[in-house]
DNA sequence: ATCACCTGTAAGCTGAGACTGACAGGTGGC
DNA sequence: GCCACCTGTCAGTCTCAGCTTACAGGTGAT
């Protein structure tokens, strides 16, 4: 994560949800002032870290409505987690046979 | 933040100074591999962020160096905060005349 | 004088990721 | 038929952070 518009559209849900409401992709977009196309790219990247999630629906009038919401999530930022998070990440060395990296 | 390297380099710093040890740019750098400059940058970062801090000192045989230690931080990173901090982002307008955004 | 250390910065290349525009396809209402 | 909505994806462009190379300057030891 870590882009201005990811937090403006985590922000935004937040917002909706307070209220009630769900937003469709489309809706969304318009309320950040984003492109479709680059919405879409910044809710995959979103919910492929578990930010959030979408769900495809049929309106009531028949349209396809693809709805966001968030979902839960907390973590501590501090020094101890980063570097538990960088040793966990360095050591993913299982089954490779000896061999060296990537360069 | 957010860069891989920038959470290497808060790892490095955090594992030595458990070990009771602080660094200098370049012991830094040979640790994680780094070039001297491109270190340079992300400590300049680092410390703009407020996560570390260096003081130029000598040694007793006279050579400067440059030690980095890490600052305690600690924040609850969940939808909440990050929604009070675009709010907080978005509202400073405190004396422009109403004039429009950026272009 | 030359080497092995160190700090610091500037110029330039490069590639990933942000962003746009255009497309294809579906619905309902006028 | 045409318009106003919607979803979804791709092929580009372009910016900028990351990164390297190269420089300038300082110390002490040989």
């Amino acid at each position: 994560m870590g882009h201005a518009q990811r937090l403006r559209i985590v922000a935004e849900l937040y917002r909706s949800a307070q209220e009630g409401n769900r937003l469709h992709v489309s809706e969304l977009a318009r309320r950040l002032g984003l492109s479709r196309p680059l919405l879409y790219m910044h809710l995959e990247r979103l919910e492929t870290a578990g930010l959030v999630e979408g769900q495809l629906e049929l309106s009531e009038d028949g349209k396809a409505m693809k709805y966001f919401e968030l979902k839960p999530f907390a973590l501590k930022l501090d020094a101890e987690m980063i570097a538990e998070t960088v040793a966990r990440d360095a050591e993913p060395a299982p089954d490779a046979n000896t061999k060296g990296g990537k360069g």
